[in-house]
RNA sequence: GCGCCCGUAGCUCAGGGGAUAGAGCGCCGGCCUCCGGAGCCGGGUGCGCAGGUUCGAUUCCUGCCGGGCGCACCA
């Protein structure tokens, strides 16, 4: 279950509430102040201790005085008792209290570890919640570009971090086949079709001009031969489109699949206007008294719920809008049980964020259920200079061209590397070098090492003893110390970064726990060590590398035996 | 114009009401008779500006300046 540092972290602030209350009972402090908010937090240097409160500088105002005081009269009725790993307690600076654990709690911090194996860190705070995770939600009209793969990589993260917290998490993907782009998409194919029997039809100037369309109307010809050529168009076009759709979603799948990415649910939005979802959205919010007629459309009051101003329902020619249609997609969700729902979107769909919330709101749900994730955009960069993208030109770097450059490894490494809403500067040159400079080798190769270590003692026909019969205590050195500390910090370090939904955090641990490691291993020798230090480090070894796998799995990483 | 995000080291970015603000890259100098040198160790400068709240602000609030993105009967 938790963790050993979470639960005296939780013991600690028990403590700490305990003492609060026994210093009032004794009357050594007042009893009419408010309990104020204060936090047990780990400090960041090591010469205050493991843990550290600013419980005492917290109640200097309520109790009008000094924090130093204070600290001391919460330490005279700490009870030791409930915290058993604490070693001592002292007052450092303006007033925090700092607690000191004793060693042991590193040892079995690490037997812990082993003993539970890829399944440490794993917590159950989720409570098995059911989560809807939707992102990429590329329109079917193309390739997927640096946009769509900085959602893929943070999404699936995401997923993969709150299903590692006990949520119940389902990747879905919207499609949107339907609407405005299916129409400029079906122009493009048709113009790409007959240009293929050699007429001179060109692409329109607002259709997709990516030679990739050509390649759908090229396969679309392959299994139809000249079947179509004679149809009347407008049939013509239907089944271009319908094979068009569904060639580019069939490849969107494929791309995220090898960039490691497996949806649960692939949403068609036509399925909601085929089933009459849409329609009665609409009826509902009409029902609620949430719309108004104006200028042959029916418009929507989201101001009244928060919004900046109105949105169109259904336009002036009958047409629902993919705002209506998106609002029937929510509503969806939420009838299939989910109560928390997370939207990786560009920072190009910031609008929507307020009406869409304003319209569940209207329809009497919770817009706090909804978690839209702006991420902002991703620039690339080659040899120093940005390169410019447009998907309309059909001009841009495609997932399918950065895996083949750079690798899924380095290119998930470097789309979780800043938190998302940060613009994100991916350097082609730096990702594809398969050196130093490239920052998810140096993760990788702590991981390498390590299963070198483990191929060495193979070799002289060693295994490891039982765990609970190594010397742990031999461990004594500041860079086994550092490192240990560091592994005891995962289990926290990945609910942290769950509920912010922030990968980044974790992709930052792991480059912290490889550079100790590296450290550690660069100053100590394993293998040929004194027998019982040998096994000692040999556990340490062994349970950074169980920590660094699953990180990397939850970031969507290999974690390789050999480089 | 209005709204949202960002402004931290030469560059790209973490951090975030607390005790001496971090990392990578780049630059300079060291370290393998030894488990993978794709590594390690050492060396430097920094919270855009001005107010405010607070015992304490780089962090929160306001204004300003700079960059990005939105503000369609597109999605």
């Amino acid at each position: 279950m938790g963790s050993l540092k979470s639960e005296i972290r939780t013991a600690i602030s028990h403590a700490l509430h305990g003492a609060l209350d026994a210093a009032r009972t004794a009357l050594e402090l007042p009893t009419e102040a408010k309990i104020p908010e204060f936090v047990v937090s780990s400090p960041r240097e090591e010469q205050f201790g493991d843990f550290s409160t600013n419980l005492a500088m917290q109640l200097a105002k309520p109790t009008r005085r000094p924090p130093r005081d204070v600290a001391a009269v919460i330490l005279q009725h700490f009870d030791y008792q409930r915290c058993s790993w604490v070693e001592k307690a002292d007052i450092a600076g303006p007033g925090f209290i700092n607690f000191y654990l004793r060693a042991g709690w590193l040892n079995e911090t690490l037997r812990q570890i082993v003993k539970e194996g890829e399944e440490y860190g794993r917590s159950t705070i989720g409570g098995r919640q059911k989560v809807n995770v939707e992102f990429v939600s590329a329109n079917p009209t193309g390739l997927l570009h640096m946009g769509n793969a900085r959602g893929a990589a943070l999404g699936d993260s995401i997923a993969a971090l709150l299903n590692y917290c006990g949520f119940t998490v389902t990747r879905e993907f919207f499609i949107n086949d339907t609407g405005h782009q299916i129409d400029r998409l079906a122009a493009s194919l048709e113009a790409r079709y007959r240009q293929e029997f050699g007429e001179d039809t060109p692409v329109p100037e607002d259709g997709y001009q990516g030679a990739d369309i050509a390649d759908t109307a090229r396969r679309f010809i392959a299994q139809t031969g000249e079947t179509y050529r004679r149809v009347p168009g407008p049939e013509r076009i239907k089944a271009l489109t319908d094979f068009g759709i569904a060639d580019k979603i069939a490849h969107i799948s494929k791309s995220l699949g090898s960039f490691g990415i497996f949806y649960d649910v692939w949403f068609s939005e036509s399925a909601l206007h085929a089933s009459g979802a849409v329609q009665k959205v609409v009826e509902n919010l009409i029902r609620a008294g949430a719309t108004y007629q104006s200028e042959g459309a029916l418009w929507f009051r989201a101001s009244r719920y928060g919004a900046e101003k109105d949105e169109v329902l259904i336009r002036s020619n009958g047409a629902a809008t993919y705002f209506a249609a998106d609002i029937a997609y929510h509503v969806d969700k939420f009838s299939r049980g989910f109560t928390w729902l997370i939207n990786v979107w560009g920072a190009d769909h910031y609008g929507h964020v307020a009406r869409l919330k304003a319209g569940l709101e209207a329809l009497g749900y919770d817009p706090d259920c909804l978690q839209v994730i702006i991420m902002q955009l991703v620039r690339l960069f080659q040899s120093g200079e940005v390169v410019r993208m447009s998907k309309r030109t059909g001009d841009f770097v495609t997932l399918d061209e950065l895996l083949e450059e750079v690798g899924r490894d380095a290119a998930r490494y470097f789309f979780v590397l800043r938190g998302s809403d940060s613009h994100l500067d991916f350097d082609l040159d730096l990702a594809r070098a398969q050196s130093m400079e490239n920052p998810v080798y140096y993760v990788q190769y702590a991981h390498a090492r390590i299963a070198s270590l483990f191929r060495q003692l193979a070799l002289r026909d060693k295994a490891l003893p039982a765990i609970d019969s190594v010397r742990l205590e031999l461990l004594a050195a500041e860079e086994e110390e550092r490192l240990v500390k560091k592994l005891a910090d995962f289990p926290e370090e990945v609910v942290d970064a769950a509920i912010d939904l922030a990968p980044h955090r974790l992709t930052g641990y792991v480059h912290e726990l490889a550079g100790l490691f590296h450290s550690f291993y660069n100053v100590h020798r394993v293998i040929g060590a004194d027998p019982g230090l040998e096994e000692a480090r040999l556990v340490l070894v062994l349970a950074t590398g169980i920590v660094l796998r699953r990180a990397l799995a939850l970031l969507g990483i290999s974690a390789p035996e050999k480089m």
